[in-house]
DNA sequence: CGTCCGTTTTACCGAATGGTCAAATAAGAC
DNA sequence: GTCTTATTTGACCATTCGGTAAAACGGACG
């Protein structure tokens, strides 16, 4: 890589070079395993530097503080956890669209429980970094789609729900597997797999709720 | 009172009076406010004594650590949390056993989300304390429901589903509306009520759900 | 070689935190 | 009032925490 003129000073400001990536994506995943883990006063700089390999200066090199490495994770949710959110096709089968949504949020939360658990920490302490989003980009895919529920209710697609509550019952089964992972190996024993029950039971429980009368 | 012999020295062991008593409980009150908004180590000594109104030493002459409040607040969470869970009845009426099971727990989260977040966030740290509790103690009362559920479903008085997903989505649902208040409340609107909603929508939803074929 | 520049480390700082101690202060019991 | 015991307080401590400063390192390029 040549000289580049005009780089500005202020160190790391933007990941530039391969390694600066690389060494900045190793401290997000240190930091969700951390921050997912204990929250966010429980984690510690020092355990996600260490988490990452680094020294705790370094990692403040590469991050400028605490809060910092926390938003862009935060931030990163927005990739992970909520564009799944944007696939319901009004005009597809309303039980298969909704169904594979279910679906599709359960294997999130079976791939990527240390999100899903980050989240959860963040909406526990009152969302302090995410209430303007919930506010405006959530509630305004939650309109969307409870519209598109709402438009397969009254043609009698499916039989009448509250769209809103409906949304929030597919979040809340499926986030319970990653969030309360512990609860549920308690209770099925550890050596249990609760996935595959559970994608069968959600299938039957919203494929009763939904199905036309 | 009259002096009472071998009285163990070990100041504020087990509380005797009125005011020691009363005291345990304001902090008590106290270390749930705290303890529930923001996590075991995001609660501070300082702040739970001064929402006591009291001095930190003071605290700790009736609490000896901060683990110590925390124990005794998970530990009491089995009376308030869990007790309600001992109510099905196997010669009631099942889908009237399991709605009205679910409107408790219902109200449970409205009337008490900050015991509700406790619980949350000790199980998303993975549950140190309380582990043990719940292989043992939680997964008894959930066989013990379970068998039950079985067995109305053996009878054909309730449509098959499989009882340990059942009582999961009964937990999942309703915590939701006290653990995720924050975005309940972002996406619904900041002074809308989302309980009659909930009550409605969840005595919909396992109605449909369970309602024999 | 030296120099430049991005990176890493060592040493450190001030504030916060969980907790202690001993002295001071209520609060009965007699 | 006085003795005893329970309670409260202020001063303090060791550790941890988030963060800083500056020096050392290391490779690319002339």
């Amino acid at each position: 890589m040549t000289k580049i003129p005009a780089k500005p000073k202020g160190a790391a400001v933007k990941p530039r070079t391969r390694i600066q990536r690389a060494k900045r994506e190793a401290i997000l995943e240190a930091g969700l395993d951390v921050f997912s883990q204990e929250g966010f006063r429980g984690a510690t700089l020092d355990r996600i530097a260490k988490a990452a390999g680094l020294s705790k200066p370094n990692l403040l090199y590469y991050y400028p503080s605490k809060d910092a490495i926390h938003e862009a994770l935060l931030r990163g949710l927005l990739d992970t956890w909520l564009a799944p959110l944007g696939a319901m096709d009004p005009d597809g089968d309303p039980l298969t669209e909704i169904l594979s949504y279910v679906q599709g949020k359960l294997a999130l939360s079976r791939d990527y429980p240390r999100e899903s658990r980050l989240f959860a920490n963040e909406i526990l302490r009152g969302a302090p970094n995410m209430k303007p989003m919930l506010q405006t980009h959530l509630r305004q895919m939650v309109e969307d789609h409870a519209a598109i529920i709402r438009g397969w209710i009254d043609a009698g697609r499916i039989a009448p729900v509250d769209p809103v509550h409906l949304i929030f019952s597919i979040w809340a089964l499926t986030q319970h597997y990653a969030d309360f992972e512990v609860q549920v190996r308690a209770v099925m024993g550890e050596d249990h797999d609760p996935f595959p029950g559970a994608a069968a039971h959600l299938d039957t429980l919203f494929r009763r709720m939904l199905s036309p009368a």
